[in-house]
DNA sequence: TTAGACCATTAC
DNA sequence: TAATGGTCTAAG
């Protein structure tokens, strides 16, 4: 409405909208949505001739906007039922023959759109993989053939062109002009000259041009199941057989054999003729593991990372039409078009990267459940040291608990001594390895066993440290620069910036800074001080730079070329080499004092599985965990191997907390090159969504506005806020009816992450 | 998220 | 008067 003129009585009611004025017609619309954040879904015109092709799952390009843009949208249904109000816009293009996805897959995207605060477009543009877009792999090509009614003999053409025609006739299937070319032995222009005269029809198509590559392995046969192992696998197969959706949560010590169940879990679902989905965390997905169901199954698609988009595509399309058993995968198999599901299995489900932290931020562990349900088939978490989360559904009755306490063939979990390093005269020196640790190695070594060395820290000193004005810091990041020796560089390992080390402060002008602190590089070399004779591996994302790099190095280690393994978080998973009889935590505190929600539960995760990676063999293993606070329970209940104990007393303090599991979360992160804007962005918002919990008694706690534990992350300045409520319905409410009215100041940019993992 | 519309300021 | 830049708003 103009400034200055006083609204009409009547428009002061507001109108109906008008959307939902609808009516049967013989037109048709296209349900379009966008990968924007936009929550409407947008109707179109089908022109006549795409009447027969258009399919929801498939993408269009529409003019979208005040300038009506061709803008790339994703069909997500066709309705003769169109809004007769507004004259539509009509349908520009169809990109796919085919549609990319199921209903029920579209379905569950808007699930996920929903779940977790991203659109409906966005959701489907993240879930389709880069080389299916793009068809990579496949190329356009233009083949040739006779129009239906030639009579060759008729015809008064050079003798090429016959040559041609005739070796079209003669052939079954369209040919390209390289190889109608080369049959009649002619060039090019000879072929140019039958399609202008319209003697031939070209025809486009695709082909393949990429293929991936078939790995043969050798095939094993079923182990033999100890009796946990066979109760367990006996509640998923009545699931699977009564074919109803039910979670199980398999809590499984290290080396206790879940993995078979999983694999003849999944032999039922095979028989069935139907297809098994295993999600596992990225780093897990080594040859080793590939090995293993791919000995098993005579077609296992594996989807890591590094596959080209080519690769990607050829999966996605055998996979579409049933070709393949298993699918095995990191967090975005969950979306793998099988035909028709059986079961799907999460291994290591207390593992941080089944969330993806970019939008849509969904927990692939929770995507997987409501896929579950929908398609109603078991869904079986396997880990040593469940989430809080899965733990609790399964004492309220909501999931099925099955535990495994043995490790196969009886073999004992490794004895874990807790070291105190508060009095050890090494590691007042600065030394990583202190006195027990050290003597712990040269005994391993001796006796020919293998040692993996355990710190969550690349680099080789943490901090460069000026007595006055404390660590040197990243200019764009909140965070101190890592000296890395090797490069003769301060690096930040929050983003790529990196000086060489000053000789005095920067700040204060003071000479005499030192390098404080270990990462990996520095006990690489204490370690080759100190045992000069022994193999040694360094495994941290700076050495494993190279692709393959990774893998090679573990092999090398389960060959016994390298005696001492050390590294961060990437030798801490999933590995199963015999021959470690020593597990050395070099600090078990680092992750434990840090201000997060889920410490605790992160450093009892941690230790447990780095002390699973030993006694795996005939040797009995054991494991070091150097700590300075020895006696702090989660500590204790680690090197105890105690999860029950630790699960307990942790829940009690979420209960007393009231947070997750006993409440939900949600967190709203926005960032700015200016800090004060973020700052009076953050408070305003806060404002209007305190408003709202109140006007509308949702019961939505919100704290903050106040700054990220990570102040400032590449230039940006961060604020943050935080969200609990009973349920996600509050905060799903909260956000439709705040968040449209927020207006953000364009220099502010925000996300909302639903269950969010990372609180920093 | 994007781009056009609208308005104000600046340069020529 | 045109060009530029910031802000607002709607998107079928």
């Amino acid at each position: 409405m103009p400034p200055g003129r006083q609204p009409a009585l009547f428009e002061l009611e507001p109108e109906p909208d008008r959307w939902e004025l609808a009516a049967e017609t013989d037109c048709l619309a296209a349900m379009v949505v966008f990968n924007r954040p936009l929550d409407s879904v947008y109707s179109y015109l089908v022109p006549d001739d795409l009447r027969e092709i258009i399919a929801p799952g498939q993408r269009v390009r529409v003019p979208f906007g005040r300038g009506d843009q061709l803008t790339l949208g994703y069909c997500v249904g066709v309705t003769t039922t169109v809004p007769t109000h507004r004259k539509l816009k009509t349908l520009h293009e169809i990109l796919d023959r085919e549609p990319l996805l199921s209903g029920a897959m579209l379905d569950l995207t808007k699930w996920i759109g929903e779940r977790y605060l991203s659109s409906w477009g966005q959701v489907l543009d993240s879930v389709i993989p880069a080389g299916v877009k793009k068809q990579a792999g496949t190329r356009q090509i233009v083949t040739f053939e006779l129009p239906p009614d030639l009579d060759l003999a008729q015809l008064k053409i050079p003798a090429k062109q016959r040559a041609v025609l005739e070796v079209l006739q003669q052939s079954s299937a369209p040919l390209t002009v390289d190889v109608l070319a080369e049959r009649a032995g002619c060039g090019s222009s000879p072929i140019d000259s039958l399609r202008r005269k319209g003697l031939i029809v070209p025809r486009r198509g695709r082909s393949e041009v990429a293929q991936a590559d078939v790995i043969e392995v050798e095939k094993q046969s079923d182990l033999q199941l100890n009796a946990e192992q066979q109760t367990a696998l006996i509640s998923i197969l009545e699931a699977l057989r009564e074919q109803r959706h039910e979670t199980l949560l398999l809590h499984g010590v290290t080396g206790s054999g879940k993995t078979e169940v999983y694999i003849q879990a999944i032999r039922e679902v095979v028989s069935y003729g139907r297809q098994a989905i295993v999600l596992v965390p990225e780093i897990s997905l080594t040859p080793q593991t590939i090995r293993r169901f791919r000995a098993r199954f005579p077609s296992v698609a594996v989807l890591h990372s590094h596959l080209s988009d080519a690769d990607r595509h050829w999966h996605w399309q055998q996979i579409a039409e049933g070709k393949v058993q298993v699918v095995v995968g990191a967090r975005s198999a969950i979306f793998a078009p099988v035909p028709q599901l059986g079961l799907i299995v999460i291994d290591e489900e207390h593992e941080a990267t089944f969330k993806q932290n970019s939008t849509p931020r969904y927990h692939a562990r929770d995507v997987a459940r409501e896929r579950a349900r929908r398609e109603n088939v078991p869904l079986v978490l396997g880990s040593a040291t469940p989430t809080l989360e899965s733990l609790q559904r399964a004492r309220l009755g909501l999931d099925r608990l099955l535990t495994l306490k043995q490790r196969v063939e009886r073999r004992p979990l490794p004895h874990v001594t807790l070291v105190d390093t508060r009095n050890d005269p090494l590691i007042s020196k600065g030394q990583a390895i202190g006195r027990a640790l050290g003597q712990g190695i040269a005994h391993a070594l001796r006796e020919r066993g293998q040692v993996i060395l355990f710190l969550n820290l690349r680099g080789f000193s943490p901090v460069l440290w000026c007595p006055r004005c404390s660590g040197i810091r990243c200019p764009d990041c909140d965070v101190t620069l890592t000296w890395h020796k090797d490069k003769g560089l301060l690096l930040c390992h929050s983003c790529e910036y990196s000086i060489a080390p000053p000789e005095r402060c920067e700040k204060c002008g003071l000479p005499g800074l030192r390098f404080l602190g270990t990462g990996t590089q520095r006990l690489e070399a204490e370690v080759r001080t100190k045992f000069p004779t022994a193999r040694l591996l360094r495994m941290d994302s700076d050495s494993m730079r190279a692709p393959g790099s990774h893998d090679e190095a573990l092999e090398s280690f389960r060959e016994g070329r390298v005696d001492l393994l050390l590294g961060t978080q990437m030798i801490a998973k999933g590995l199963d080499f015999p021959n470690v009889t020593l597990v050395g935590v070099i600090d078990a505190d680092t992750l434990l004092h840090q201000p997060e929600l889920r410490s605790a539960e992160r450093t009892f995760q941690l230790i447990s599985q780095v002390a699973g990676r030993t006694g795996r063999g005939d040797r009995e293993g054991r494991v070091l965990v150097q700590t300075m606070s020895p006696m702090e329970p989660v500590i204790q209940f680690a090197a105890r191997h105690d999860y029950d104990s630790f699960a307990e007393r942790e829940l009690e303090h979420r209960a007393a907390t009231h947070s997750p599991p006993f409440s939900l979360m949600a967190r709203l992160i926005l960032r700015s090159l200016t800090e004060s804007s973020v700052q009076a962005e953050s408070r305003r918002i806060a404002g209007i969504l305190r408003q709202t919990t109140a006007e509308k008694n949702l019961g939505v706690r919100i704290l903050g506005p106040a700054p990220a534990l990570i102040t400032k992350l590449r230039k940006y300045y961060r604020y943050h806020l935080q969200f609990t409520a009973e349920n996600h319905a509050a905060i799903q409410e909260l956000w439709r009816d705040a968040a449209p009215r927020f207006q953000l100041h364009p220099d502010v940019e925000m996300t909302i992450d639903m269950d969010p993992l990372d609180l920093r």
